[in-house]
DNA sequence: TGCAAAATGGAGTGTCAACTACAAAAAGTG
DNA sequence: CACTTTTTGTAGTTGACACTCCATTTTGCA
């Protein structure tokens, strides 16, 4: 085993392997929930062997700050295209619809991949709970700077605080989320979001 | 044993017991999430056997049921007598300063009960799911109705759809606290009903 | 007061899921 | 081409947790 700065190096096979159990975890995860999904469909969903699982991860907590770090980077990657370009009432509209479009593409099942993962793993993994909060943050920087934008750009007020805003729209999108993964339903999300931008919409100069 | 229209009936002594499983399931689960909160656990918290669980219990997916159920009595029960008289911004205010109270009480641990078993039983417990949902719309229709009386009162306009407004209000607040759960600072969800209200200020006539 | 039903104690059992041991195959590397 | 490391297969083991059995005590009630 080689290792460079205290970190295992895998061969392009190998990496391609630990890519395939992280994905089959996310996505059994997302479906089925995190105590559902077992190492064992994990790993045949992944085909691969208990052994293979185990020489890419140390025990599932390892497994599982994986996924915190793959749905951080599928979530944020999804958003970021869109939320960097921020700066008018469209494209926030644009943003409400592929939030929305999202949700409808898996049914409404799973709800907010951060989301789920936050409420399972909050009370039972310290770690991976700062690193939600740290996701969290991410996002909600995404959206203070396309906020920040709308502001610079005169399409909103300047003396609001573009953080806050940014919050309470995040609020607002968890939230409707979390209400449409239980209703089944998307319009949950969309009326939550349309109710931030409505806000935001009083806020004009 | 006998029955009831279908029910077990219990004696008085047997209710207690009972209501004991129920309310060290339900602050189990709150406080260490719904996998972490096993049976062991319930039954050495409650002081009650194996025996006396399965008792009251068939299995663990009906004590998951009935935690639901004392939950949402638990949650609506608090909000009820405040949401069942608003009428104004003053008692909304109130209303947001009895969500972040709630929540500082238990340092953000744990969430929102409702919010927490929703996201960690809707993609394995259908039934559960359901009870959820229902359990969400009654605390919509609260909100709904307080938000009516305030367009009665004068205090907002009456051109938009109250139950759209307390849907938008319901996931600020479960998305505000799911953040303030995962961040550990009540802040979070503070802000995101202030929005809320700001945003319900500017619909005033 | 006697008898049936309810409540409880305590000591199981079975299963399943996380995890391990060990060896063989594959693949990089000098 | 040797030979070291990585990758993978197979067949376990272990422990925990949901759930059960049966006896005993307690309680309700006719």
């Amino acid at each position: 085993m080689t290792t460079t700065g205290g970190v295992r190096t895998f061969t392009a096979k190998g990496q391609a392997t630990r890519q395939r159990i992280i994905e089959a975890a996310s996505r059994l995860i997302l479906e089925q929930g995190l105590e559902a999904a077992t190492l064992e469909d994990i790993q045949a969903s992944a085909h691969v062997s208990a052994s293979q699982l185990y020489h890419y991860f140390s025990d599932k907590s390892e497994l599982l700050m994986a996924v915190v770090d793959h749905q951080t980077e599928a979530v944020l990657g999804a958003h970021r295209p869109i939320l960097e370009r921020l700066d008018s009432f469209e494209t926030l509209e644009e943003w409400r619809d592929m939030v929305v479009t999202m949700l409808e593409a898996q049914n409404c099942v799973g709800g907010c991949p951060l989301g789920s993962l936050a409420s399972g793993l909050a009370e039972s993994d310290a770690l991976a709970r700062r690193a939600l909060a740290d996701s969290f943050e991410q996002w909600q920087t995404l959206l203070r700077d396309g906020i920040a934008s709308m502001q610079r750009r005169g399409e909103l007020q300047t003396d609001v605080d573009a953080g806050q805003l940014a919050l309470a729209v995040l609020a607002g999108v968890q939230g409707g989320l979390l209400l449409s993964q239980t209703r089944r339903d998307s319009s949950s999300v969309r009326i939550a979001i349309d109710a931030s931008i409505a806000y935001l919409r009083t806020l004009r100069p």
